[in-house]
DNA sequence: TTTTCTTGATTGATGGCTCAATCAAAAATA
DNA sequence: TATTTTTGATTGAGCCATCAATCAAGAAAA
């Protein structure tokens, strides 16, 4: 039995409390102290599993990322059909996991941090491209490559549209009426343009 | 005749040179020293003119948004019916003064900004109130209240997530094809719910 | 003991903001 | 007109707080 060290542990206690911290202040501006008290320990200790800030803040980041990544993959092998395919991915991004106001802060300022740090382009850039990859995988048997490419760039503008628009919880659009504006797009696109289904 | 100060002048040579610091670096971490050494004055002058660094970023964003506002009713003035009322905020949110990176870099900051600063969120709720009944000006006239909510909500979900697509400038998509798209939405939902035009 | 884990204390840098002082031009006064 | 006074504009210098990062030394575990 391998007995493991503190290190695992550690990490993700902290990177648990950077998301907690980023989510409530709204954006990165967040201290290595505010984190690491929230996890329990000392400042000088989340630097020493970490290093630098960024460095946790890009493990933060990549947390997200894969517990989407994660979410999709499963929602996709559940998927039947093609078109079901793509409503899996738009479900997915709706979820009572992801769209709460914590953490699309933290995607927000994620975004903004992007401007800034080359490597934070690189991992938006990753789920960019999956996103993109996820709808075409859908769209693409039962629409033209063009039109197909037109959809998927409409739905995921609508999701990230979506996003941002329920950051500033106002009128803010719930989960269910966000995936029905979607699912409705998505729907009156095949319906004009999509082979039958 | 009376005799101007150096107030407006000021003022407004600040506020440029905070816009294009906030652009140039893609958020609000700006320093005073620095937005006030591209207005070629003290930091210093900024204080005294603005207050704080919050003033000044505060009339930033006031800028943008009355830039907008105003090109926005030029439009809105020009357009002849009701679809093109809608078709002309689309145009507007699309400019090529809006449209650019630097100020979509900008409009992502401050959103951001916005979960700190209870100030900068009722800004950004009155560019949001004011999209929205510009788009239903255009669009009750011919759609069903439900259906032209839904229609005003899903395209300013996709205006904001082109916004925020645009700002990660990879595949980027160009105003042309961003217009585009918004239209195809625009047109679709017409064709299957409105009434004939 | 040796190794791992943890922290308090410290430092260096940054940056918002204040303030006393300067300068120029206008206004008031002689 | 010449002189004094006032006022707005402007800045350099510096205070002060915040924070990321380091380090050396202490606890805990092996």
């Amino acid at each position: 039995m391998p007995k493991l060290g503190m290190e695992p542990l550690r990490r993700r206690t902290l990177i648990d409390a950077a998301l907690i911290a980023i989510g409530e202040r709204g954006s990165l501006d967040v201290t290595m102290s505010d984190i690491a008290g929230r996890a329990g320990v000392s400042a000088a200790l989340a630097h020493h599993y970490f290093g630098a800030k960024d460095d946790l803040l890009q493990a933060a980041m990549r947390h997200i990322l894969s517990e989407l990544g994660q979410e999709a993959r499963a929602a996709l092998a559940k998927a039947t059909g093609p078109v079901e395919r793509v409503r899996a991915v738009i479900a997915v991004s709706f979820s009572p996991s992801q769209f709460q106001p914590e953490i699309i802060a933290a995607w927000l300022a994620f975004y903004v941090e992007a401007q800034r740090s080359p490597a934070t382009r690189r991992l938006l850039r990753v789920y960019a491209r999956r996103l993109h990859s996820n709808l075409m995988s859908g769209l693409l048997p039962v629409l033209p490559r063009d039109d197909a490419e037109r959809a998927a760039e409409g739905v995921a503008a609508l999701i990230d549209g979506l996003y941002i628009r329920r950051a500033l919880k106002d009128g803010a659009p719930d989960a269910a009426s966000a995936i029905a504006l979607v699912l409705d797009y998505l729907d009156t696109t095949l319906a004009q343009r999509g082979k039958p289904t």
